[in-house]
DNA sequence: TTGCGACTACGAAAACCTTCGTATATATTT
DNA sequence: AAATATATACGAAGGTTTTCGTAGTCGCAA
């Protein structure tokens, strides 16, 4: 097996993480029905990646139910920060002042949100004061 | 084959298409020096992703010459933009605003890059002004 | 107790990505 | 003209990811 610690989650194994970090403990159903709001996948689908995710240390789960609830073992934010990671140097040649005017231009974002980035940038700013590498 | 409007370049494509929007169109052999500048990798296969992309529609060649040149077909930004669309998806439940937080977070960016965000968004916020969807 | 519905387990196919070896063509040099 | 260097074409191996069919288990209702 490869090295567990740099288990970076697939596309998929994301998807189903997500829905674990915003529901909580969740069953193979649930997830499976969340994921088909966006699109189709069968429940087996689903199953068969969650009990691969179990093998490789992402999930952990509790089966002394019938039904078996899963839940992640890494934290969100690492976990997407490690994705970001990789995608920027891959897709945007590492560019996450490309990355981010992109993502803020195509998607909506509510004006507290953008408030909220905008005092992020302020404390950014106030940081770097000094050493404009 | 697959829809082809929809052709999102993987990551060893995405490798050949920075160098080719860095620096025009190039032959084979331009290509894989650059890509080797960064790991190593065989002649042979940049040579055969390139024609497989040729075939995806994500390169045109001129091949009049011996030496075939080849360009990229789609423009950096709609392209980019395909990928994170995927990305913030299937890894940020779609959530543009999680995503720039943790790319400012976690990554340098000059002041004169942070500025022009906070452009972009007071530009934003001008236009949403009245609409808060 | 039989049958039905919902669950887990798992092998294996299908799809996709990346890499490379080999064959072949075409210029250039000696 | 032969040898050399540099191209392209392409099949196929090897790896990973995703999908699904089938089999077996368990509880509950008829």
């Amino acid at each position: 097996m490869k090295n567990i610690s740099s288990n970076r989650p697939t596309d998929s194994e994301m998807e189903i993480l997500e829905v674990l970090w915003e529901n909580g403990p969740s069953s193979v159903r649930f997830i499976n029905n969340e994921i088909n709001k966006k699109r189709p996948c069968g429940y087996t689908t689903t199953l068969k990646l969650m009990q691969i995710m179990l093998k490789k240390q992402l999930l952990t789960r509790e089966d002394k139910t019938k039904v078996h609830i899963y839940a992640p073992l890494a934290d969100r934010d690492a976990t997407e920060g490690l994705l970001l990671e990789n995608f920027l140097t891959k897709s945007f040649s590492g560019s996450a002042h490309r990355l981010v005017m992109q993502a803020l231009g195509n998607h909506n974002t509510t004006d507290a949100e953008l408030e909220e980035i905008k005092k992020l940038i302020d404390e950014l700013e106030r940081k770097q004061y000094g050493n404009d590498e």
